[in-house]
Parts: C-alpha cells; structure tokens; sequence
RNA sequence: UGCUCCAUAGCGUAAUGGUAGCGCGGGUGACUGUUAAUCACUAGGUUACUGGUUCGAGUCCAGUUGGAGCAGCCA
C-alpha cells in the first residue's frame, strides 16, 4: 500500500479494490446514524475523493462530527462506482484525526461575495473559485515561459530598484532606508539622498523596458517577468499597485512581427490552459462566467483584428453612438472609445496600431509621416488594454532630439543612448499585464480576485 | 484624485419613520448510501462609528471610517 493523492485516484487507473493510504481535508461531510460520507481534497487536484465511513469504524463517533477543514488520514480499499455521480469512492477502514478545524471556519457550503472573501485572503485559495483561479495563473505563467522559450526569447531579470524614472510610467514607490523621523538635509534644507542607502534616490521599478534593451542587442530576443509597481491612486477594477508584467523585446522585429509575436503568445497561453486545466474551467464556466470556454476557444482560432489609430478615429466619429467625449484625431481615446472598438465593432481582440506621436512615450519610433509612432496596443473585450507595445526609436538622432523634446534630464539616458550609439539595432517590444490575462482567461472580473494578496491604494493586508 | 452607490447575526439578505425577520453556517437531536443530503429543535443583533431632526430612527440629515462602481492614470 502506497501513500496516494487525490490526483493519482482519478489519472493512476487504479485495480478495483486496492488498498490505498490518503491524507487531506475534509471539503464537506454528510452523515446519517450509520454512515457518513467526506469530501476529502488534498489539493493536487480540484476534485475531491468521497470517503465513507460506517458505523463499525472504531473512530465513528469523532470522524463524523469534525467540522469542515479538519485533516484526516484515511486507508481503505478504493472501489469503482460506475453508477454514482463519482466515479470511485474510498472506504476508509482506517481513518485518523490530524487536526481538527475550528467551527467557526468561515467557508460555508454556500457562495459568499468576493467582497467578503477579499478580507479572508489567507483562506480563499481553498474555495473552488479561487482554487481555480490560482492554478490557472500558475499553468498561465508557465506557457508564458514556454512559449518565449520555445521562441528563442532569453529571459532577462531586470532591477526591482531602480534610480531611474523609466519612462514616467507612473508615480514610484520610494525605497529608502533612511530615518523618517530624524532625515538628513542639505544646506538648502532639502532631504539629503547621497546619505542614503545606495547614495542616491531610489524607487521600485515601474517597468523593466529600458535595461532590458541592452540584453536586445546582445541576445536578440529577450523578456522580462517579473513583478513591477505602481504608486497610482487608482480605484478600478484592473489596476493594482503592485503586479505581474511580461515584457518582450525583439532585435531585427518591427510592428507587424511584434503583434505577431504578441498574438500567438496570448493564443498559446489560452489553449494552454484550455489542455491543462479542464475541471478549473468548467467550474468557472457554470459558476462564475457562463460561455468562459467558448470565449476562449473563440479567442484562440479567430485572428485578432487589427486597425490604425487614425482609421478607428474615422470609425469612431461615423459610429451612430453618444460618447461622453467626442473623438477627433489627436486625443487620447477613451475607455468608452476602446470598448466600442473591440466590443462592439470587432468582438474580439483588437489591435490599435500608429498613434500620435504626442501621446505616447518618448522611446516609441516615429513614423515618416512625422504625426505618429509605430505603436500598438491590443484591446479586449471587457478589460481593455492587456498589450501595450511600440517599435523601439533606434536612430541615435532620432532618439536624442526627443529625449530633448520630452523635457527629460538627457545624463540619466546616456547608458540608454549607448545601445544606439555602438551599433543601431531597429527593435520592437511589449509589455502584457500578466493579471489581465489572468482575468481574461479565468473570466474574473476584478484584478484583485487574480492575485494572491492584491496590493492597492489603502490596502496592504497579509 | 473627482463623481456615484453601499454598510443590518460568522456569511447572504428582508423590514411605509412605529415589537429587527428569513436562508445558509454554528450547536443539539433524528434518519439504512449521501452528492451544497434531508427533517426537528436551539443559540446568535449597541442595525459600521459620531452627532442631529423626531413622541419615536435600521430607515431622514451632517460628518467620519470602510467597501464597491464609473472617470482619469496605465498594464
């Protein structure tokens, strides 16, 4: 008799009547006066194993009264059931206490808001939900990686602290070790950070782009995974303050080839999960988003659409819709005018390529019109922005003029300017929101129901 | 950060300004195989907090705190 899971019940084909030994938790139990039947879950699986425990079992009397989430060990003969809902169940004939759970767990065999869930961060991974949720983001990371290796991508583990702005991204997190309450100043009066711990100010990175590029030149294809953060005061459904970003960054790659590259990553990483991670879909399909499967299945065949920004503007102003702000060419479109896009127009993933130049960031190349860049965000359905990408500025003119022209201090890009000044390389690169892919493909609506203890303005419990 | 909505038992919720109720969960018991088992009984409340209006406030008003949504910022 060998120690078994719950996972190797239901894969290991096992004889009818093999003795097997488990140890897991109690899911659910229910009992009558001479029986009682358990729902044990070990975790290797998001099945449980029906245990049943009669009457003659010495522990009868304690078995069958233990509140939910108490551990047990079991060993008994595993019997085929063909005609009930299971497909096997385990007679225990030896079945231990380990430790007893307290009744007040609060996980009640009942839905429960996410709400209330969220301030039980530490137990949620244990409902169906979020058990589903958290492996799919585990397989989802993992073809992540699979498919950029597979690609010929190098990953590339750029600085969590930085004393570079990157791109004015957003607001940082400062990272300091001086004494709050007695700081060093200057003569000006000013916070003295060259006595600080790294002699200089220092954040948490917004982004990994810019170090990474010098990988591009030396490697070619390379990305970055990692966590990045975000000192926003942002109340949304899809923002946290700190998460999960991948960034690719190809050499010799321009706009069509990145969105190609971006297009099969998300394709991958759907039917990945699609093969990987049945029982967790099916049961976010009928409890969480009815037609998640299909949508995915939808996603992962169709090519995703793909329009210039200033087409979209044409389509946006000829819509026979009321927008709250009226579009001309110029503005940055609005949530309203993206979900438009991709919701109503296209129904799919859509790709919003060539913006104004005005608009965007400072490294994204120009374009010979001189009003654009050759950028390109992917918008999906009910998340909006989940792919923001751009050719890479690598003329060394090009790039210092607007460097220049962005107000930035040019003395904290010159390493930045060097990977053009030894060798010009055109580029290209993105950056996906790991968590809104999550969200995606598991069809939860809010970010902080994709990630393990969320992080937000106000909020940074566990 | 701006605007909007919400806060009642562990959870989900009900209650014209007039005795705070129900379901789930908990406890006790019944039941010969259950599938979120079923049935009976039972405990559990300073209605988020502070103040106000009123004969009377869960309900109306003001503030505070917490939560959610929309917008902006972005991924």
């Amino acid at each position: 008799m060998t120690q078994l899971s719950v996972k190797d019940l239901y894969t290991k084909d096992l004889e009818d009547n093999t003795t097997v030994s488990l140890e897991g938790s109690i899911k659910t139990i229910r009992g009558s006066k001479n029986i009682s039947f358990i729902e044990l879950n070990d975790g290797s699986c998001f099945k449980s194993a029906q245990i049943i425990v009669k009457k003659s079992n010495e522990n009868f009397e304690q078995i069958s009264k233990l509140p939910i989430a108490s551990t047990i060990t079991v060993e008994g003969a595993f019997v085929k059931t063909p005609d009930a809902p299971q497909p096997f169940e385990v007679h225990g004939e030896k079945v231990e206490l380990v430790g007893r759970s307290d009744s007040d767990y609060p996980l009640q065999k009942k839905k429960t808001s996410y709400e209330f869930l969220r301030t039980i961060a530490h137990l949620r991974p244990r409902t169906n939900t979020f058990y589903s949720v958290f492996r799919i983001r585990s397989l989802a990371a993992f073809a992540v990686h699979e498919y950029l290796q597979h690609n010929d991508f190098v990953y590339v583990n750029t600085p969590i602290i930085t004393s570079s702005d990157t791109e004015g991204a957003g607001e940082m997190f400062r990272v300091t070790t001086m004494d709050m309450d007695n700081l060093p100043k200057d003569e000006q009066g000013h916070v003295d950070n060259s006595k600080d711990f790294f002699k200089t100010e220092t954040n948490l990175t917004v982004s990994g782009q810019l170090p990474e590029e010098a990988f591009t030149m030396a490697f070619k294809n390379v990305y970055t995974f990692g966590p990045t953060f975000r000192a926003e005061n942002s109340h949304t459904p899809r923002h946290a303050s700190e998460f999960w970003m991948i960034e690719p960054d190809m050499a010799y790659t321009r706009l069509p080839g990145m969105m190609d590259v971006a297009e099969g990553l998300l394709k991958y990483v759907i039917n990945y999960v699609l093969d990987h991670a049945k029982d967790e879909l099916e049961f976010l399909d009928e409890n969480v988003k009815p037609g998640l499967i299909e949508k995915l299945q939808k996603t992962a065949s169709e090519d995703f659409a793909r329009v210039t920004y200033t087409d979209a503007v044409k389509l946006l102003q000829e819509a026979d819709v009321e927008f709250n702000v009226p579009v001309e060419w110029g503005i940055d479109l609005q949530s309203e005018h993206e979900r438009y896009l991709c919701e109503d127009v296209y129904k799919r993933p859509t790709f919003l390529t060539d913006y104004p130049r005005d608009i965007k960031a400072f490294y994204m190349r120009d374009n010979d019109d001189g009003k654009t860049v050759a950028a390109a965000d992917c918008l999906v359905p009910g998340i909006g922005e989940i792919v923001g990408g751009s050719e890479r500025e690598e003329r060394y003119d090009v790039l210092n003029d607007k460097i220049k022209e962005f107000d930035l201090n040019p003395e904290e890009y010159d390493w930045y300017e060097d990977l053009r000044k030894y060798g010009e390389i055109k580029h290209s690169g993105f950056g996906i929101g790991f968590e809104r892919l999550v969200m995606y493909v598991t069809g939860m609506e809010n970010i902080r129901d994709v990630i393990p203890f969320p992080r937000e303005p106000g909020s940074a419990k566990f």
